[in-house]
DNA sequence: ATATAGTTTAACCACTTGGTTAACAAAGGT
DNA sequence: ACCTTTGTTAACCAAGTGGTTAAACTATAT
């Protein structure tokens, strides 16, 4: 409906199709509302990108290529293993509360096509774990954090940030929070979150 | 393709709908490949549940059915918060591995129709955080964990063994696992996930 | 046996879908 | 000016979509 001007028709396709698809997924889009979006005519979307499938491919490699940059700064980086989670926390979920759709919207589509995250992972900047690991192994041995497999922590540092986007729904409705309390909420887990992690692996 | 026989055609229906539904979501699914799963006619379905949406909610609600009653195990009952929290880590995780596509399947889907939620929750059995925020209370005074706000644990709790279910695809690529040590990996998180709980909040 | 109600099917229908086409307009180079 | 390339549109198309229908089959009661 709201269309985006001043931009060149790939562009605004692009975005009418960001839009469309991260909210409603590849199964859930139609082209001619992505057109319709755009302000363009429906044929103009194959003359750009051919078809649904290539359109879509563009929409989800780049909301993926936001969101690899997010992980890597954890897993890259050279400071502490408290201070990575500290930054992560912070940094991931303000990002994310500017985008909303994108965490759910790559989980939801790597699980209907499984198949797409082999051509993810041949890119360069594909997150990596082998830092991280060197550096758990170091804190672990240093004493300062408790002994813990690192792909354990690695999963549970990224299921308590990006699960509050995903089960939004769920938990507003268990929770009893409206839009602002739940707002509220996920702002509080900046560094709520981060406090609970160390808690949880620095020695006492 | 595969039909699962000696069934009446009703239940029939219903489990080919519910093979078809929570793994392709509402958007992705046709009326004629449940049908053809179920090996009947594809007027059956309407026969025997009108519309498409129709048949979906009885797949839904039925799916919901099986998740409320595992999250109202730790908020409902008198146990401390550790027995709750061990509890529900090894039960939920069980369960959900022998169902695992309940979970994106139910997150999907809320995510899609955020009013679904509403009717849902008119249920007697809806879960409810009253008793759960009563413990977390007393156990803070009492000094055997530490102040936490009891809406954060428990989102923490349900974010640490729900995310491995939705995120598989991501998790599974980045920590380079395949399906037989991804299985063992969460196999694992049925203590580990309680250990890290319990280590986050117990005084020390 | 025969009527009655419930079950099942093949054929059909209107509409939507992704995608194509042919004609046309705009721009750019010569 | 003229031609070639690029951008844009309305109209169209075949395949698929959820849903309907009328006829046939099955069982059960009378």
């Amino acid at each position: 409906m709201t269309k985006t001007k001043d931009k060149n028709t790939e562009e605004q396709i692009l975005n009418a199709a960001k839009n469309i698809f991260q909210t409603k997924g590849m199964d859930g889009s139609r082209m001619q509302e992505i057109a319709d979006k755009a302000g363009i005519n429906k044929a103009m979307l194959h003359y750009y990108y051919r078809s649904k499938q290539l359109l879509f491919e563009a929409v989800f490699k780049n909301a993926f290529s936001l969101l690899a940059p997010q992980l890597n700064t954890i897993l890259n980086d050279d400071s502490s293993i408290e201070d990575k989670i500290k930054n992560f926390t912070v940094d991931y979920t303000s990002f994310m509360m500017k985008h909303p759709y994108l965490p759910k919207f790559i989980i939801q589509e790597l699980n209907r096509n499984e198949d797409f995250i082999k051509k993810l992972k041949e890119n360069a900047g594909f997150p990596n774990l082998k830092k991280f690991k060197e550096k758990v192994a170091e804190e672990i041995k240093l004493g300062t954090i408790k002994p813990i497999d690192a792909d354990q922590l690695f999963v549970n540092i990224l299921a308590l940030n990006i699960f509050p986007f995903l089960g939004k729904p769920l938990i507003k409705a268990i929770t009893n929070k409206d839009e602002n309390n739940y707002k509220t909420f996920v702002n509080q887990r900046k560094t709520a979150v981060a406090d609970f992690i160390i808690n949880a692996i620095k020695t006492s």
